[in-house]
DNA sequence: GTGAAAGCGCTAACAC
DNA sequence: GTGTTAGCGCTTTCAC
């Protein structure tokens, strides 16, 4: 593409270098390096760009430094009521700091995540991956060619924030047994979710310290329909009270369960998980809060700390408290078993 | 930065060039135009770009095409769930056509949305403006520099996809009608919506035509709560149904009417819009339905067909119809009035 | 404090 | 068919 109408497209350092009487390399100071310029300078390059309506195109800023300034989030199903809150908090908090951001969307693949993530690298400075279905040592890969924040995902040695309910289920489970539960279950979540695992692994725990019997209920995904129909499973284990991996598989459930002429909570108790829902459910949840907002912005505030101080790789690890929020989807169990 | 180590960083064209013993341009059309080299050339560029880990940097290839091969996609509110389904299909079929997407949101705010244009405008080929929040006049002026297909916003000359809710809309009004009630209200939703003019002009017009009382309810915004705390301005009206926004703001209605221990559909019948809650409320929501994930899909193909044809502007108006969906929060008008 | 010049990695006339 | 060459728009040594 040599040779170009002169007059023709947008305004470039050129343009602005001439109109101003100094080369390239001073507009260019004016804007990335003002302080290595006279005062006057800057004043006089950044009014007449303004004039000629330039702005820095970022591409070829890009192609020169090496830096994008564009980052990149992964998460796995951008429907799931969890996500928007936190990706609506990384957009702007990243935008606070001078980053635009890409959104990649996995679809629960972790081939497919595989392939955005290289597809994307080149092009952004880091990457924010949320409840990351991949391997651990896929992870570690990308980890160790990008700076890479997890957001719940523990991977050792990679950046990560972790939303930490482990309080939050132990106080669920308290409540149950104080409530006279002797017998709960736990409807599990997506299979590769880190969340999942520690959520099920407190229930189980937890419930075997207050000498309750608790049933382990698989669940490969998270989804109201997946909720109501895991329902009658449910309710052949005995169970008279239900921990769900998360909202939208517990709303799911107190559907079922209406379906079934059940009363929650007189017949059945159920306990959700993110508290994504508030008190949108009829009966309002009994679930344990989240705080995707807050982990969001803390991904990025590791993220462009980390490209800021150009580190090789933090081990920060942090760990966002949760709590059970009590609202009227669980009471004492029933006095006759259904 | 002149000068860099020789064997440092990633394989580039030149390595490739070298390794094969070709010039540089060969490299670049084996990637770009195959059919224009020797079969066995391309063969022979393409392995060992492969075994030195190759790829073509987007960043470079963009500074000198003048395209990026990215799109945007800009959204009042990520985290409203009418939003979602249609950015994932979007993401979805961008990806098939071979574009990277960018997300922007703004917040419902008209300024940041402009502010984000201009900003992401360098970055990208086109853009999505999803319900666009800015005047006609400043919708223009974007279009004017910068592909750009609108949904849900209508602008004569812009490339648009308009979800029409005129017949599903008008099928909820006289769905109220047959049930009876001679008094309806309609809750409105965002100012600057160009859904919410259409779904407020409708419930006007076929009302009228019905011969029913109807009252307009301000309503800034959509949500949940905003539906809860309009319920005693709905009540004051004297309606027996109302149409709502949308299906967020019909939800709060819900719960608004249950806390004044009003049954839904027994003593007031209520409506919502764009169908994203499902059966999930309480009573299950008649509704109407919408095609969000249609809609982004069919925005990318005319994106995507315009980039490709190098069109200067299309004047493409798609319109998605849409119908009532009856579920179980409308019945016949209770005998005596509350 | 400012300019000259080389170069980031790639593409696209234009020649041969 | 393939190589040569001149950029795309910006940053950054290195001089002056």
């Amino acid at each position: 593409m040599p040779t170009r109408a002169p007059g023709a497209g947008k305004p470039t350092i050129s343009t602005v270098a001439a109109e101003a009487g100094v080369s390239r390399a001073t507009v260019s100071r004016a804007f990335s390096q003002p302080h290595r310029l006279k005062p006057e300078t800057v004043e006089r390059v950044l009014a007449i760009a303004q004039r000629l309506g330039y702005a820095v195109n970022p591409m070829a800023k890009a192609l020169s430094t090496g830096r994008s300034g564009n980052l990149a989030v992964v998460v796995p199903d951008i429907a799931n009521p969890f996500f928007p809150p936190m990706i609506r908090a990384i957009e702007q908090r990243a935008d606070q700091a001078g980053y635009a951001v890409f959104l990649a969307h996995t679809n629960e693949d972790p081939a497919r995540e595989d392939l955005l993530l290289t597809r994307l690298a080149k092009q952004v400075d880091g990457f924010v991956i949320a409840s990351s279905r991949m391997t651990e040592s896929a992870v570690r890969a990308h980890a160790e060619r990008h700076p890479v924040v997890l957001v719940n995902r523990d991977v050792a040695r990679i950046a990560r924030v972790l939303i930490d309910t482990t309080a939050g289920v132990t106080q669920a489970v308290e409540h149950l047994a104080e409530l006279g539960h002797r017998q709960i279950a736990y409807l599990g979540g997506p299979n590769r979710s880190w969340s999942n695992s520690q959520r099920r692994r407190t229930v189980k725990r937890v419930g075997e310290r207050r000498g309750l019997t608790v049933t382990m209920l698989p669940g490969r995904l998270s989804s109201y329909e997946l909720g109501r129909q895991a329902v009658p499973d449910l309710l052949a284990t005995g169970a008279t009270a239900v921990i769900a991996f998360d909202d939208l598989l517990a709303h799911g459930i107190l559907t079922g369960l209406a379906e079934r002429d059940l009363v929650v909570p007189r017949d059945f108790s159920v306990i959700g998980c993110d508290d994504v829902l508030g008190a949108q459910t009829y009966p309002p949840l009994t679930t344990v809060s989240s705080r995707s907002a807050e982990a969001g912005t803390a991904a990025i505030d590791l993220l462009a700390g980390r490209l800021e101080n150009d580190a090789r790789s933090s081990d920060d690890r942090l760990l966002l408290d949760t709590s059970l929020v009590v609202r009227a989807s669980t009471a004492s169990v029933p006095r006759k078993r259904r």
